[in-house]
DNA sequence: TGGCCAACTGTACCGGCGGTACAGTACGTT
DNA sequence: AACGTACTGTACCGCCGGTACAGTTGGCCA
């Protein structure tokens, strides 16, 4: 059907994807109203109807952009427990494991985590119609879910030590991880993110073995 | 010297906080680049000429903004952690009053909290000047002093059960509140930034009285 | 070889906004 | 009556986001 060309198709996924890029990384250091289109289409390399060949308007692009960034943001997850998982069959081992990775991964960020686009739309939500706003609430519920069914797992075999909400537990992760790029950010110190996923690693530990080390 | 008119002054002043106050606001639902001027001064009822009277340019209203901002949670945590001795001069029973006093306070917000400065700022950082990003940091790295010194004197008379690194255990605080904010303005569910407060005050409980309760 | 289609370019235009410049004014204090 | 504060009014500039739409290039297939 249609079939069309090859080789342009892949042309042109290519430049939607370099927007996508250079879109992100100006996103994340002045915001996505700052962010012109301008500057897009010259660091990419098109003109101004090129841009809108692949975008109705700048509202698709946020839209595209945050797609993009959750379905990442999900996959890395999905491979970097399941590695953990590999390592160690007990849920509590493997999830220590997984938020060690997890915390040696941020710290080999030359520059730092570029950070959190959830966190950025977060704090520019009157930019951005309902969809998209629905879309970052749905990206977090779904870092909650994911979390809190490693917790459960865990809960089911260590019974916890301490009275905890699992759900809050869970959402600690991903409050933990936003407010550490932000302290990281600001305070422009790399180490800042592992410290606090690393603290959130002992927290989980104590909660569930009682014991450290 | 100079002297002059008083109530003029004094309605000067309130011009200009009336000006800080509804930047504030949109600054926090949308952004320091998407907050218009035009905005601002039909928000106060007065002209382009009136505004520019009060700031030389848009980024002395953001320095200001920041100003007033820092000022206001120093003094917040002051007076909170202040009463909490006041109701046990034991250390950490005081600092886990002030958190649960810090908690229900978030929790009474009728539509929750409406953000922190410091995050907002963090992720349009490439739109301020030098002067403005070591504010915030400076901003950050008093928060980190605060809170470690409270660390260090509860630690003094209870020695931690569990290897954490005190500054760490600090930033937590700041990281567990700028990221508790993010997410409940995102899932646009209030409770969770109160507990993400209560996970910090068990977490800190049990680092230095290793007991539940 | 001719036509199709994806992926653009070129040109023109609009309105909003940040910012500048500066003259004028209302009003309370001295 | 004079002075300073806190503005208003008017006019203007340049940049940029955004829209509209017609034209062009270059692989690919029949």
């Amino acid at each position: 059907m249609g079939a069309a060309n090859e080789a342009e198709r892949r042309k042109g996924a290519d430049t939607r994807e370099r927007l996508l890029d250079a879109a992100e990384s100006a996103v994340l250091e002045k915001g996505f109203a700052a962010t012109s289109i301008e500057e897009l289409i010259a660091a990419v390399g098109i003109t101004k109807s090129g841009f809108f060949y692949h975008f109705p308007d700048k509202g698709a692009l946020a839209k595209a952009l945050l797609e993009r960034y959750l379905e990442r943001e999900e996959e890395l997850f999905d491979d970097l427990f399941a590695r953990a998982r590999d390592l160690d069959d007990d849920p509590l081992h493997a999830f220590l494991i997984g938020l060690k990775l997890m915390a040696e991964m941020m710290s080999d960020l030359p520059a730092g985590h570029p950070g959190c686009l959830v966190a950025s739309y977060c704090y520019q939500e009157n930019l951005f119609n309902r969809d998209v706003r629905d879309l970052n609430r749905e990206g977090v519920l779904r870092w909650r879910r994911r979390f809190r069914s490693y917790l459960d797992e865990i809960a089911a075999r260590y019974p916890p030590k301490v009275d905890v909400d699992l759900d809050a537990v869970a959402d600690m992760f991903s409050a933990l991880a936003d407010g550490g790029i932000i302290l990281a950010k600001t305070v422009r110190d790399r180490d800042v993110l592992p410290g606090q996923l690393m603290l959130y690693r002992t927290f989980v530990r104590t909660v569930f073995s009682g014991t450290d080390r």
